[in-house]
Formats: C-alpha cells, structure tokens, sequence
DNA sequence: TTGGAATGTCAACAAAGCTGACGTATTGTA
DNA sequence: TACAATACGTCAGCTTTGTTGACATTCCAA
C-alpha cells in the first residue's frame, strides 16, 4: 500500500518506497537460490544437505566449539542437529570429544577429511561471491554488507559479530 | 586459501580477500533468517508455511499467471507445488480457473482473503526491510541489490527482472 | 548427598522438496 | 483427421530437515 508518487517526501527518501521495498525482497529471494546452488550441487553427490554444509561451516570457524553452542549460532533444535553430526561423525568428517573439564560437552573438530570437504564447498561458494563482489564493485560490496547486518535479528547479529571478527 | 596480505594486491582489491567474502557469505547466511522470521511467525499461526507465502507472493504479483510460469519462477517441481496450491485453493485464498485461450491452462488469482493474507505478511516482510534500509541508507541500498543481481543464476536473474520491472 | 539443571541421544512425526508413473483434457501438426 | 505434444492433476514413495517428547548422563548447589 501507499505507493504514489508521495509530494512531500525528498529525493532522498525514495529508495523507501513500497516498491523499492518490494524489489529487495524479491532480489533477497531469488539470490538466496544462486548462494547455495554451488554447495547444493556438491553436497547431493555426497548425499549431504544443506544442513551439514552448516555445521562444516561453523565447526571450521570455531574448532572445539559444543554442541550446545552450534546449536545457537544455527538456530535449529538439539534433534536436528543431532542427526546431521551423528551422520558426519560416522563418515568420518567430524570428531566429537567428551570434554575434559565438563564429561557431559561434546567439543567437536573436523577431521582431515572434513576439513576437505569444507574447503571444498567454500572454494564453490566464494567462487560465486567473489564474481559477485568484483561485478558490483567495493562500495556496493559495503552496502550489502551494511543491509544485511541491518536486516538480522538482534540475537543472531550477536552470533554474526562474534563469528567475523574471530581470526582465521 | 591464499589470505595473507598480498603485497602486490592494491587497496582496490582489499575487498576480494577471502576474509571479505566469508564475511559476506556469513552475512547473508544469518539475515536471511531475519528476512523470513516474521512472516513464517504469521505463517505458523495458520498452519502454512514458507513454500505458501511463495506462491501467494508470486500469484499476487502476477495475477492471472499459470501453474507452469509460477513453476518455472519458483523453481519446484510441480508435485511440490501442487501440494500447496490445493491447500490454498481449499481453503478459498487462491481461485484458480481454466483458460479461455488455451482449456489446458489455470490461470491464478488471489482471492480476497488471500489478498488479505498477502497484505500481512508483505507489510511484515516490508517494514523490517524497511528498518534495514534506513539503517544502512540510500547508497547502501543500490550496493545490495547490486550484488545479490550479480549472484544470481542467469536464468533466476531473468525471472527477477521481469518481475521486478512490471508495475505494481 | 541428593535433587534439579544442563548436555546430549533416541523415537516418532510433519513440512516440503524430489522422482517416477499415469490419466485426462486440449492443442497443434503431419 | 489421426496422433504427438503440452498443461495440469494425482498417486505412491522417498529424502532432508525441521519439530516435540521421553530419557540417560553429568554437574552443581542446597
């Protein structure tokens, strides 16, 4: 609603229109489709999913991290979770060990072989981000950035923020 | 790989690094649960879920559109589509009626409590893109669409630009 | 030392994607 | 005018990934 030419609003303000809006949105959805068809396409040879591209993911980012803490950063449940990593400990790909100072964590790491996998997968997608960002340039790569951390919820900024500024 | 600090690399290309593209890979990972959260909120309460607000998204901006134009712009199979379009249909918030040109055909309207339905999640959707917008601001903007164009499928990208230039 | 909180696992179910096969109506063409 | 192709719907069955509920183990604090 309220998409008319609005009299009194400046120049400046017209990127807030409904249709530009809209616009986003749909560019949101549709881009969401090009981030993981690359991943997709490697993980279904694999007979993997999404899902455990996440949890490569975030176990790579942060070795020795629980169980309890994946679960937050991937807001799913403890079940679902559950069931990704059991399939990516018995292939070998993850190494779950109990936790000295507390036997009831789990701290896991990747294996060799996971840590092939990840590389992998995030080689396809940074392959696809990298031609984005060089198309669009440095100053649209910042904007991107700014509006999707404008765009998270308060909670998961906090795990995205935590998350970027750990070293490599 | 290859993230140290180029010294041939000129500050140009600073935003190439492998760091800034995890960067924005992350970020796009965790804004898009922002970016569904309040509508699959609203979505929950009426036992639908993300694949209906889909269809009744692309139905209200093509109106009259037929089963296999949203197959092709939502990229499902038609079993899958099916599935929900039949729920919505049933229960009255999608009318669906056989062509006149061409009797193979249904062609898709909106009913008005789909229109009502419709009209709440966009303006749920809208107003935290809206938020993120002003956050970020008009420059920031054109920089986000900029780059989720460039990350699309080429196919996906025609779909986004015909949709996107036909007026509301 | 014992009972509650926290961590993680197993079982069962639901949403939403997929393939394959098939039926029906309609269209277009050889 | 036959016949192949197209558009749509449906049935059956499978996979991935989310959910809740129940339960075992471990830790900590009253």
């Amino acid at each position: 609603m309220n998409d008319g030419l609005p009299p009194q609003m400046g120049q400046s303000l017209l990127f807030l229109t409904d249709e530009q809006l809209r616009k986003g949105i749909e560019a949101m959805f549709f881009a969401y489709r090009g981030f993981t068809a690359d991943p997709d396409r490697i993980l279904a040879q694999k007979s993997y999913g999404r899902a455990h591209h996440r949890a490569i993911h975030f176990i790579h980012r942060s070795p020795g991290t629980t169980v309890n803490n994946l679960l937050s950063i991937l807001g799913v449940t403890k079940q679902s979770l559950n069931r990704v990593l059991r399939s990516l400990i018995e292939d070998g790909l993850v190494a779950s060990t109990v936790g000295q100072r507390d036997k009831r964590e789990r701290h896991l790491h990747l294996t060799a072989a996971g840590e092939a996998l990840e590389r992998e997968l995030s080689d396809a997608q940074r392959d696809r981000m990298r031609a984005a960002y060089r198309a669009a340039g440095p100053a649209a790569v910042a904007g991107f950035r700014q509006v999707l951390e404008a765009m998270m919820d308060e909670e998961t900024r906090h795990h995205y923020e935590t998350i970027r500024d750990k070293p490599e």
